[in-house]
Order: C-alpha cells, then structure tokens, then sequence
DNA sequence: GCCGCTTACGGAAAACGTAATAATC
DNA sequence: GATTATTACGTTTTCCGTAAGCGGC
C-alpha cells in the first residue's frame, strides 16, 4: 500500500542509527542504507544528515518523517477498513482443528491460493471429551468443517464428503523399537517371537475399515490386539510409554515424537479416504470454500 | 512514496479495463494485470469483478480505490512540501544554456549523481545578439554558470574556471562533402587541387587559439580563409547551404544536422578546454555545484 | 476477426547479503 | 576494540515483455 522504503526511514529516525533500524526491520545494514539513499535520490530530497556514529534527521527530513507516519498510519486503516467491507455479510468458514485432526494439508492448498472472499476462522475441537462423530453429526452449528480420514459410505447420509487423498492404514512404532526403522512392514513381521507376543492397539470392532485389519492381524499367534474405543492423544502416550503398537495413519505422522508411522504390505487395501466433512446443506460460503479445496487438490467436490 | 502498483488500480477503474490502463502507464497488459493480482492477494482482497469484456471494480473496492486515490494525492503534496522546504533560503545555481552552449556535457555528470540541496536552474542565453564574452563578465547577475569550451589564461582575472576536458578545433564539413566520411583529416585533404580553393569559416585573427590554426591553414595554397566574427545559429546554416568549411570543435556535435564534425590531425595540438565558467566571487550554492561538477568529472577545482 | 483477460517463459533490472574499508567513540 | 557508515561484488529474487491460449462481441 506505501512504499517499504518509508519504514527505513522511520526506523532510521527513530534508531537514529542505519545499523539499528536494520536490526529491527531484519534486513542487513547496506540493504536499508541503499533504500535510504535510493529513495532520497529518486525524490531528489535529503532527509538525513550522516555522520561516522549515527544519522540524525534534517530539520526538513524530520517533518517528513512525520508525514511519512501519516502515510504509513493511513494505508493500515484503509486496508483495514477494505477487509471489514468485503466481510461484512459474509460469515466465516468455521475449519475444526485439534492435534489429532491438525487440517494441515487443507490448510497448505488453502495459503497455496486462497480465495480472498472467503474467510476461514480456525476453531479449536477437542481430542478427548466429546467423540468425533458428535461433531460431525452437527456440522455447520459450532463447526463448518472438519478434515479428517474417514469412510466415504458411512458419512453420505449424515454429511457432504470432499475425498482429496488415500490414507491407507499403518502402524504407529516406538522409536525404541528396532521395527522403527524399517521402510515397511510385512505382517510376518508383527508376530512376536520367542513365546512374546507383539501388543498392537486397535479399534474395537465396529464395523468400520479397522476390522479388515483385526481379521488379518487376528490370524497371527504372536499379536494380542488390544481394544481401544477411539483415539485420543492419551492414547498415543501410552503406546509411547509401553511400547505398544498401535493402528495408525498418515494423517497422525508427527503427532507425538516417540511415534513413527511405519507404513504396512497388506494382503488387500486396507485404508480409508482424507479429505474435508462438511454440512449436508452447507451456507454457501462454505460450498465455495469445498469446491475451491477440491480445485487445488486435483479432484471434484461431491454434493 | 506509494506503492506504484495503486496507479495500476486507479487506472483499472477509471478505465474499466486492464488493457486499456496498461496502455496508459504504458506497460504490458500482462505485468499491469499481475501487478493487480500480486497487490489483491498480497492484502487478501478483491478490488476488481473480472470479465471478458473488462473489469469492474467491486461495491467495496470502489471505495479502496477513493482511499487510493488519497493515499496518493497525500504522497505527491508531501514530497512537494518536502522539496519545498529543502530549498528555502538556498537560491538555485542558474545555468546558462544555448543552441550553442547546450550543458549537456554537465547536465549528464549532474544527473548522474545531483545534490540534492542544490537546485540547478536551467535559463535560455542567446546566441546571435549578446556576445558570449558580455554574459561572461557578467556572471552571477542573471546567469551564474555556463559550460563551453574556453582558453583559461584568458579568463583567471574576469571569472572562476573548471577545465573538465580538453577540446581540440576540428572541421565541421556539410554531408555532402566526401570529406566528410573522412574518420580524420590531414592539413593535405584540405588543400584545394584543380584550381578551386577550399573555403573555410575561422574566427579572425584575435589572439585566441584559433591564430595557430589560421597559421597553419594560411600556408596552404588551396585554401581560402573566409574570416567571422562569432559564432551564432545563422553561420552553421551559412556553412551548411554553401558547403563551406568551419573550424568548430567536439561540443558542436549535432548542432545543425547538415553538418559533421570530423578530427583534424594538426601538427601540433591545437585546442581549448571545455569546463564551467564561474563567477569570481562565487555564492555558496554555486560553488558547491562547480566543486560537485568537478569531483564527478575527476578533476580538482581551481579558485 | 478483433479485443479482452489469462498463463507461461526468457531475459533484464532491482534487491539483498556477505565481506571488506574507513572513521568514530 | 566495538560500532558506525559506506563500497564492492556475487547471488537471488522480482519485474517486465513477448508469445500464445481462450472466450466474448
């Protein structure tokens, strides 16, 4: 909105020193001395007196710096102001987030080439108390969307669903444990050795893809499943402390730092699809916000 | 002052169209377009509605580009202010300028690097009624300087010198003549041969520096010497419509179309200095504009 | 067919950072 | 010795123009 130039200037009034305001505005010191000189010359004007141990304005260069804050004041209030309109009528995208569902991938399209008519407000969902199909039961109330992996057939009667990727199931491994640093694992290599039996947490069965996974794990003498009821981050810190195994995603890479997703051969697929959950009936803001996701990711949105 | 890419939006919507407005600023439709583009997403806004037959601006961007349009209205009268009173209390160096005396030599140092708080003022001198040699003793009333080429033990008891260049006499000869294609002539090209004489213009005998080349010239049979008075306007056409020869120098270069300046091999070095000329008494501003002259030239000024 | 907006790509110009110099406290 | 302004130089980034594609009048 203004020229950059006029903040090393202010800078420099301020600081009284070319050294000092190019600390604070990070750029090296003969970078702002350029800008400096630069725009003194473009405009055929002197704003500061130099000397070996600092620069001070000139008596005309110091009402132009108040001027220049005028500018620099102004253009922040205007842009302000031109924000405010083009929101005004418009609601938000709520987007959920929490650290078991951190929408990092939506929001890496988004920034990639965001919609400036669309806002998107981040909330935040929590990962132990209130169960995920809760809040996606209720979409569109407290929350517009969330991204998350999840079966596409279990969902079309309760919400509209925008797959953008594959996720296919994988195992969360303590760093301690030397199947760690395998590049894949193989289900042979989940069987317990030597009469000790592989600990692997798993989904309850309920239906959903996790069960294909437990029929195959189930086979192997050497894993003893453990049912868990849904995923929580306490979850993830007990696997981390005992050294369990446990069914994860890709979606879940980084979540703790003792965990590593090791990705797992399969007989069959064995995965579920990521991408957004939003209303059956979504505001048409949020439509907007859907297909424009669906844009960057490649793929078509589904009513 | 202001981000330059505002002109691209108040062309835009005054225009109502990016072709047009890159027109008028005179750059492509494309860098005009991602000048718009970079600005909206930059500040995550919409100015501008796109269509195929032209943009419109949106109902809140109409009134961003009112605040644009104040931004940049301030900015002009800030730096006018600004120069204004920079220049208070320090008059301007004026710089005499002809047809004749074009500065250019200086002009082109000056703005290569000006001063800002020294203001040069270009005023008209003229060629034909005023001896130069009148202008010159009256320095620092209505002209303070003039750049032309000058012999400096004439002028260290009338004014201030600053030789920048030396400038030695040369043959200005019309198109026409083959001489002319010449890169350099001997004192034997000149010389008349099958009767006819060469008629060349030279300043009459006055004690200057043209007396060594009327010596040397008036040894040669072939050559006429047609004796002027002074150089104005009305001898180079003169020159140009009859075909005759004029001794001129470097600094006449392009000063009447019809006629090139060609090196003229003299036995021994016959030139002036080209430079300043500068009052004896110089004001403050005028010397500190010879001195700045002469340190972008590489030369040391002399009292 | 012409004129508009948009995208892609190559080259020119500007901005930046590092390093080195000189002067000051 | 530490800090400052300034210069020089190589690198990166930005900017612009040309060319081409695409849709409306």
């Amino acid at each position: 909105m203004y020229d950059r130039r006029l903040d090393a200037l202010i800078a420099a009034a301020e600081t009284g020193s070319f050294a000092a305001a190019s600390r604070r505005l990070h750029v090296s010191t003969p970078a702002l001395v350029k800008q400096v000189n630069t725009f003194e010359r473009e405009y055929g004007i002197t704003v500061f007196d130099r000397s070996r141990s600092g620069v001070t304005p000139t008596a005309a260069g110091a009402e132009f710096i108040e001027d220049a804050r005028s500018i620099v004041r102004q253009s922040n209030e205007i842009i302000a102001r031109m924000r405010r309109r083009a929101h005004t009528g418009t609601p938000p995208v709520r987007l959920g987030i929490s650290m078991l569902r951190p929408a990092r991938r939506i929001l890496d399209l988004w920034q990639r080439e965001a919609d400036p008519r669309i806002r998107v407000e981040l909330v935040s969902m929590p990962d132990d108390e209130v169960p995920i199909d809760d809040i996606i039961a209720h979409l569109g109330e407290d929350i517009d969307a969330v991204a998350t992996a999840f079966a596409p057939e279990h969902w079309t009667e309760v919400c509209g669903t925008l797959p953008i990727s594959y996720e296919p199931l994988c195992m969360a491994v303590s760093r301690g444990n030397p199947l760690s640093r395998r590049p894949r694992l193989r289900l042979d290599d989940l069987d317990g050795r030597d009469g000790t039996r592989t600990r692997i947490r798993i989904l309850r069965r309920c239906g959903g893809t996790d069960d294909i996974a437990r029929d195959l794990l189930e086979r192997l003498a050497g894993v003893e499943l453990v049912d868990i009821d849904h995923y929580d981050l306490n979850l993830f810190n007990e696997c981390a402390e005992t050294g369990d195994l446990l069914i994860s995603k890709p979606m879940w890479d980084g979540v703790h730092p003792q965990l590593v997703n090791v990705p797992v051969d399969w007989p069959r697929p064995v995965g579920m699809r990521y991408g957004l959950l939003y209303p059956a009936d979504p505001e048409p803001q949020i439509r907007a916000f859907v297909e424009r996701i669906g844009a960057l990711a490649g793929v078509a949105s589904e009513p």
